[in-house]
RNA sequence: GCGGGCGUGGCGGAAUUGGUAGACGCGCGGGACUUAGAAUCCCGUGACGAAAGUCGUGGGGGUUCGAGUCCCUCCGCCCGCACCA
């Protein structure tokens, strides 16, 4: 395992007693922190609020690297803006339900609940060992009875509210284990235990009407200026706002199934009517059931689009196929023109209409799909600058804007122009007693289905009755809690299985009804966490209104990428709909974003193709060229690309291991200082030692620099030698400088400040040796006796106590543990994680002037060229 | 497939608004101290070149007095895609 470079222990080294103690005074100094709890918040403090928090985490059993990169950066900032006089809330918790869980409880034979404490109290350790200045206080696991309770009453509040449906919706089914498959359970189209094939099937499931909020979500992302660019479009093309048609396709009765008169489309290019060339459904389109119900092949090519996961990524990557079912729609414009209609399994029943019209020359799937079926395409839009005699579509579909051609009344408009035109016919048209088309704003977001047939999860409250329906859990009867004596010996969702769990008296009429068995989607439990955190003692609501309105929004989010679509729209569409119910009184949880980069290291591949661990490992530098051997048997090691820290490729750093080699604030800095934070971070061992050294350099710099600013005069000296203000300039410039990037969040970039003015330190430090050892001949400025420091005037030794004190506070956010020690050093009785932050002295800012070429002067100098 | 992002020395990266590219760290080379150094300190370190100088921010093109930064295009890598959290 890594270990720092150790003085030898048979040396009586003078230094070694100099040395900074990692393990000591850490555990030292988080004891003193928690005895005097300065970290807990007061809700009643009168100071302006600062809300700063990490996404929390899952309680997998051990944190990972990711972890500590997230929470070191939540905790500078929250030691940043308590050294600001900001009254701080810097909370921790558990997103304790979920899928793990359970898997562990089938493999293993423990309780989802027994597994997830466990882990919990063994993350807690972890996580104490960070140092980091967190309010345990107001811990909250989302498991606990005592925070689903809150979020079964929202529950049924948004269900009152209108923002619960029910409805139906597709799921993975393994026709083996009789249950239902997360998408990440589906590999290759085929349960990941059973390896049977998967079905879709239908269930009817509750939904949260986010849709309903589709317009105010996508509207507000332009408030969001402390969100990342990114991840505001990425939510923006997520909504996915369109403007287009409902058009209405008569279907040719001689070919029709009974019953079945026409099909809607959703259209966002009616310009391109012209250019039709056939139509298709969803395989689960009611036109394709009908369809199928006289036909047996197409029954086949139906049951075949089923054999399939649900995701979106295997459904549009899948290639396209189609079936034609006979049925002919009638053009819009052209009653003599017939198109046929497909089924096909790219189309999905969740967007639009289930059915498209599809214009092979302007749309490249559409495209793809003629040219497997043989249909042909006209292009209808000619683009800029293109001669629309010769202009043809073969391969690649022209999707942008230009001249109508080939599209008889529509020549020689603009796309936009034909759009508006076919619009405005085909709204006066009627087919059926209604308009044939309507204009529609349409959103590619979708409700969001929130049953899990699952055990670890907060319970639907809800009971089915037969002759109620289903009826809410009177609110005096919550929480409905999660039975404990359950078993995982069979799939399926143990809560069903339960013998007694789900049958109780319908609350309505008394008959003998059954509980809802389906528990909440996990990212229900960490849509609210934040808003609860503001008052997480409340028993009798999941807020306290006075509470809440005072602390959110969240100030500083940190957290990662990937969560930069569902948790965060689902955090903004339950702060509406809790506002909505009285709940809170706003609508944006987070007013400030950061997405932070995921932690990499390189890969160790052993002859027989299994991956090594990088503690099994050892690098060493042959040359220019690296090579690594297995520390149990000496064999070598192939060294691969450097990857995302993972279980299946071994890559991964126990947080744990490093803490203990090198001590947490280690870990702190080096995450902080090798990449900027929003890019992936590279671990290295190197890297650790270069931040073990640092942290060494510090401690003797500290020291070196309290002996020699002993006997520093109280005052302010009236006036500074070169050197002292030259100290006090650099000291005051890094002060400046990591301020300013420690509110960018730049902490890389405050990493090198903090290095420079240690630099600046060193070498006045050590000019100072110099002539101290000219004087006294030993060389070494840490030499103990009377003339040690003599070399320095008063004003030297007062900008030098100045300049210590500044360096030590502007590391602290970084190295907690190192600042308390060197601030015990520096002879304050008070702890530096409570300290104000250094104010600056601007006048020290003022660079000497250089005299530059005057630029403005090229624009007038550019006549010789 | 769709959506989003990233690309700067040997490596991680720095560079308000377009204005001296390479701060700071790692690595490497040299030196000092040392019985020793994987500790510490000092010096050097984009490439080519003896030098003057020339080239240089993934490739190609463009805008501009001036481009790492703005525009177009291509390539490569990464993230998300609704039941992982």
């Amino acid at each position: 395992m890594a270990r720092p470079p150790q003085q030898p222990k048979t040396f009586a080294n003078p230094m070694a007693s100099d040395r900074y103690n990692a393990r000591d005074a850490e555990a030292r100094w988080q004891k003193i922190w928690d005895q005097r709890g300065i970290f807990a918040t007061r809700n009643d403090d009168p100071r302006p609020k600062y809300y700063v928090l990490e996404m929390f985490p899952y309680p997998s059993g051990r944190i990972h690297m990711g972890h500590v990169r997230n929470y070191t950066m939540g905790d500078v900032v929250a030691r940043v803006k308590r050294a600001m006089g900001l009254n701080v809330l810097h909370p921790m918790g558990w997103d304790a339900f979920g899928m793990p869980a359970e898997n562990a409880a089938m493999e293993r034979k423990v309780h989802p609940k027994a597994w997830t404490y466990d882990n919990i109290a063994a993350m807690k350790k972890q996580l104490k060992s960070m140092g980091l200045s967190l309010d345990w206080s107001r811990e909250i696991a989302t498991c606990d009875p005592a925070y689903y309770k809150h979020q079964q009453k929202m529950f049924l509040d948004f269900l009152r509210a209108g923002l619960v449906e029910r409805k139906k919706s597709k799921v993975n089914w393994d026709p083996v284990d009789q249950t239902v498959l997360a998408n990440e359970q589906v590999i290759d189209d085929r349960g990941w235990r059973s390896g049977a094939l998967v079905e879709q099937r239908e269930l009817t499931q509750w939904f949260f009407a986010i849709t309903k909020f589709a317009a105010p979500l996508l509207e507000a992302l332009d408030q969001l200026e402390r969100w990342p660019e990114k991840v505001r479009l990425m939510q923006k093309n997520w909504i996915g706002r369109s403007e287009g048609l409902l058009v209405r396709f008569a279907l040719d009765p001689a070919t029709a199934p009974k019953g079945e008169a026409e099909l809607e489309v959703f259209t966002t290019r009616p310009d391109t009517l012209f250019g039709a060339k056939f139509m298709a459904v969803a395989p689960d389109h009611p036109l394709a059931a009908a369809a199928a119900s006289n036909n047996p092949a197409l029954r086949e090519f139906i049951e075949q689009c089923r054999r399939r996961g649900t995701s979106q990524a295997e459904i549009e990557t899948a290639e396209k196929l189609g079936f034609d079912t006979g049925i002919r729609a009638v053009h819009p414009f052209d009653p003599s023109w017939r198109l046929p209609v497909y089924v096909a399994n790219f189309i999905v029943m969740e967007y639009g209409t289930g059915a498209i019209f599809g214009c092979p020359a302007h749309d490249q799937r559409d495209l793809d799909f003629v040219n497997k079926y043989g249909l042909g395409n006209v292009p209808v839009v000619s683009p800029p600058g293109v001669d629309p005699k010769t202009f043809v579509i073969t391969d690649t579909a022209y999707e942008g804007d230009g001249t109508m051609i080939n599209s008889r009344f529509l020549d020689g408009m603009t796309s936009a122009q034909a759009k508006e035109e076919v619009a405005r016919r085909l709204e006066k048209e009627r087919f059926h007693n209604r308009p044939v088309a309507e204009r529609q704003v349409n959103y590619r977001l979708r409700d969001w289905g929130i049953s899990r047939q699952r055990y670890w999860g907060c319970p639907i409250p809800i009971i089915h009755c037969e002759t109620c329906g289903a009826v809410p859990v009177p609110e005096k009867d919550l929480p409905v809690t999660l039975p404990e004596d359950v078993t995982f010996d069979r799939p399926g969702n143990p809560l069903d299985h339960h013998p007694t769990w789900k049958h109780v008296a319908c609350p309505q009429c008394g008959k003998p009804a059954r509980r809802e068995t389906d528990t909440m989607d996990t990212f229900v439990d960490s849509s609210w966490y934040f808003e609860r955190f503001t008052d997480p003692w409340i028993a009798n609501a999941p807020t306290d209104r006075p509470m809440v309105d005072a602390w959110m929004p969240v100030d500083q989010y940190i957290g990662g990428i990937e969560h930069a679509i569902l948790h965060l729209l689902y955090s903004r569409f339950f702060t509406r709909a809790m506002k909505a119910t009285g709940h809170v009184g706003l609508d944006e949880p987070f007013a400030g974003l950061f997405t932070q980069g995921m932690v990499v290291h390189e890969t160790y591949r052993l002859p027989n193709g299994d991956w090594a661990a990088p503690a099994e490992v050892k690098v060493e530098a042959d040359g220019e060229t690296r090579r690594a051997r297995l520390i149990a048997t000496g064999e070598a090691v192939e060294i691969g690309p450097i990857e995302k820290m993972s279980k299946s490729k071994r890559n991964t750093v126990d947080p744990d291991d490093i803490i203990e080699a090198y001590g947490a604030d280690v870990a702190r800095w080096f995450m902080l200082s090798d990449s900027p934070p929003d890019r992936d971070v590279n671990w290295t061992e190197k890297g650790v030692q270069g931040a073990w050294r640092f942290v060494q350099r510090l401690w003797r710099l500290v020291g070196e620099a309290a002996e020699l600013a002993q006997g520093a005069p109280a005052e302010r000296p009236a006036a500074f030698s070169a050197q002292a203000l030259a100290l006090r300039k650099a000291a005051h410039r890094a002060l400046a400088r990591v301020s300013d990037d420690i509110e960018k969040l730049h902490f890389n970039v405050c990493v090198a400040h903090i290095y420079e003015f240690a630099n600046a330190l060193n070498t006045i430090i050590g000019d100072l040796g110099a002539q101290n050892g000219t004087q006294n001949g030993t060389g070494s400025a840490a030499d103990e006796g009377p003339q040690t420091g003599s070399v320095a005037t008063p004003d030297l030794r007062w900008a030098l106590r100045e300049a210590v004190n500044i360096l030590v506070r502007l590391f602290h956010p970084m190295m907690p543990h190192l600042a308390e020690e060197c601030w015990a050093l520096l002879g304050h009785d008070t702890l530096v994680a409570q300290a104000s932050w250094p104010e600056v002295e601007a006048e020290l800012l003022v660079e000497e002037t250089l005299t530059l070429p005057n630029n403005n002067n090229v624009k007038n100098t550019d006549d010789d060229k």
